[in-house]
Formats: structure tokens, sequence, C-alpha cells
DNA sequence: TTATTATGACCGACCGGTCGGTATTATATT
DNA sequence: AATATAATACCGACCGGTCGGTCATAATAA
């Protein structure tokens, strides 16, 4: 009787769209039209799949921190040791934003701005327990303390490091999209990923 | 003739309703007559003496960042010491956002924020060339020369160096702001210092 | 009175979200 | 097979409301 289509499969080209659209023009300067007509549809139509301009923007969020996510649990699957789990680390999310393209580093920033910018506790929830944060840091938390077990690193504060670690990635990347002239990614991630090392390996 | 008024004093009043105004409710959530509530004028009146909202955002940026960094070059010409000197641009800045108050922290965000939102470049440049970034950037650069000369610190490449530090910085405030319960700063700070220096320092 | 400054009513552009109507297609009926 | 019916998908005109910026008028000082 009814007309059958994908739902879910639509919904994720709108996702899609949205992504795109929100990467070039930023989350506040995105017109719901703006969506739609990227996504080859009907303003209306944006409505039967999301509820809000919110919506899509929190759907939006949680997809793009999942993919990163599993990238990265992918790739630290395959390794074993400690301090190279920290260096994939950094090379993934760096390389995610060199390589895969300028839009993901935009996207990301986006989020980062939306975060920032909303005072209303639901986006900065959606961000923090759905959100890359938390689970990075858990992440390296891991790593760290399986470090230190194995006599690599030194003792040390893990959680407080963990932060140190990802806000030094954050920050870089921050400054990079800032100026990205100014900014050589490579150069500083070496240096980033070099000194931080430096200062937690155990030494004898 | 004319109504006798320090215009120049007036345009400050306005500057600081509207910065107050930024911290609390976000730039894109301010409204011109937000502003003029606060500075207890009329809505008119803000167009007297600024062109538009977004000169009123860079105006407050700019005043904003010349604030910080003269705060901070005053205290680093108290000190000698190059190892001192990164210690005293990491306590103050960190000091700015937990002592000097929560909207001290908010404001800076909302100028990222808006940075990053804004593809229009004309912000961007207002940030970067005239903002916090390159200064730092040249002073922190400046402080690391010194170092290596004096035989404090390692040989390395400054500029990068630079950059993560200022980077570990502001991601460390921004995780610190996207979710405060999760992070001790001060802990998270003292991490920062050690393991950063730990991990450019000269060894015998 | 005249020059200057202050003001808030007003304007017009804009936008998120709704809703009535149309198109499409699967099934039921003949 | 042809037709009718029902269910769903799609759409864009429209509405209610917002907000940056203007301008005619008022207030004030000289």
């Amino acid at each position: 009787m009814p007309k059958i289509v994908d739902k879910e499969a639509k919904k994720m080209e709108i996702l899609n769209a949205a992504m795109q659209v929100f990467a070039h023009k930023g989350v506040v300067k995105t017109k719901i039209i703006d969506i739609a007509t990227t996504a080859g549809v009907g303003k209306g139509t944006i409505y039967e799949y999301f509820r809000s301009k919110e919506e899509i923007f929190t759907s939006a969020y949680t997809y793009f921190s999942k993919t990163m996510e599993s990238m990265v649990q992918e790739a630290l699957s395959k390794e074993d040791d400690p301090l190279k789990q920290l260096e994939l680390i950094l090379t993934i999310s760096l390389d995610a934003f060199v390589h895969i393209g300028e839009e993901f580093a935009d996207i990301m920033m986006e989020f980062w701005a939306e975060g920032i910018r909303n005072k209303n506790q639901d986006i900065l929830d959606v961000i923090n327990l759905k959100g890359v944060y938390s689970n990075y840091r858990k992440m390296i938390q891991k790593i760290l303390k399986k470090g230190i077990e194995k006599g690599v690193f030194k003792p040390m504060d893990t959680k407080s490091t963990a932060s140190v670690l990802i806000g030094a990635l954050d920050g870089v990347m921050l400054q990079w999209i800032m100026d990205r002239k100014a900014i050589n990614l490579r150069k500083v991630s070496v240096v980033l990923l070099d000194s931080f090392i430096e200062g937690i390996r155990k030494r004898e």
C-alpha cells in the first residue's frame, strides 16, 4: 500500500548533506533550505526525518564521533606497545584532519564551537557524554596505565595526563584551523609526540 | 554648543556591557537591545558608537586580547629564568580562567567559537593578527630560544614547540569549559607544566 | 534658537517550522 | 487487467516571530 522508501538510507543522505553544509557554512549560518537543496529534497521533507535543526546537529555529531572512535579503536587493536599506541592515536587524529580532508576538520570545529557557544546544557551533554572527549580520555588513560604497569612510563596521574594529551592535540588543531599558513601540522605533531613522550617515559 | 559627553568613555561603557552580555549569552544569542539595556542606553545610541554588531565584537576582542597580553608581559618582565617564565605564562593564563572568574573564560571561548564559526576572513584575521595567538607564540618562542642559549633547554624547533605548548594550554581549557566537573584544572596544569618541561629540558 | 546627542517605534529581510495538498505505489476489488 | 482505495512520501507556500539597522522626533546643552 505505501510507497516503499528506505527511510534509514534517506535519513543518512540528509545527514550527509547536513554535514557537508555545516562544514562549509557553519552551523548557525546553515539554513534548513540549504540542507534540503543539497540533499535534493524539499524543505518539508527534512522534517519528515528530523524534528528540528538541533536534532540534525546532534545526530550529525553522534554519527561523526562514532565513526571517529571506531577508526581509532580499530587501529589500536592491531598494536600492543603502549608507546606505539599513543603514537597511533595522535597520528590517526591528525591524519584525519590533514588527509581525509579539510571538510573533516571544519565540521569538527563546528561541533566544538557549537558546544562552546551553547549554554543550553543539552548540546553540551550530547558532546560530552556521547562525544569524543570522554571516550578518548578513557582510551588514553588505559594506554597510560598499561604503560606504567609494563614499566615503560613512569608513575603519573593518568587522568590528568590524558587530559593534557587530548588538550594538546585539540589545541594544535585549533591553531591550525585558525591560521593554516602559520602552522605546519606535520612538524608540530612530531614535536608534540616527542616532547610529550619524553616527558612521561621512564628513565634508567 | 555640543552636549558634553566623553565619547571615548561612553564607548568603553558600551563595550563593557557588550562583553558582559557576550560572556553571559554568547555572541549569536546576544541582541543589540541586550547590550543597549545593559549599558543603560537606547538601542539607537549603540549605533552612534559602533557601525554594526560585528564591529562591537571585533572591538571587544581587540580590547580583550590587549588586556590579556599586557598582563602577561607585565609579569614576564619581572622574571629572568626561562623555566620560570614558562611557568608564569601557564600560571597566569590558567589563573585568569580560574580566578578572575568564569566570565573571563566564557568570553574567551566566545571569541574562539566566533572565530571558528566565521568563515568570513575578516574576523579570523582580527583574531589571528591582533589576537592572542600570534603574540603568545612569539613570546613563548623567545623564551624557548633564550632557554636554549642558556643551556637550560635542549635544541628544538622553537616555533613548533611553542605551538604545542599553546595548544596544550588552550585544549585543556577547552575541555574544562566543556565539562568542568570532569577536569581538575589545577591538577592538570601541574601535569602539563611538569611533563612539558620534562620533555624539553636539557639533561646531563 | 541651534547644534548635538539620545531614543524607541518602525521597517524589511530572514528563517524555522507547519500544513494542506499532490504524487506515488501497493493492495483490494471488480 | 483495469480500477478503486488506502497508505505513505513529498513538497513549498505560508505563518508567526525575530532582529539588525534606520530615522523622525525629543531632549539637552550652548
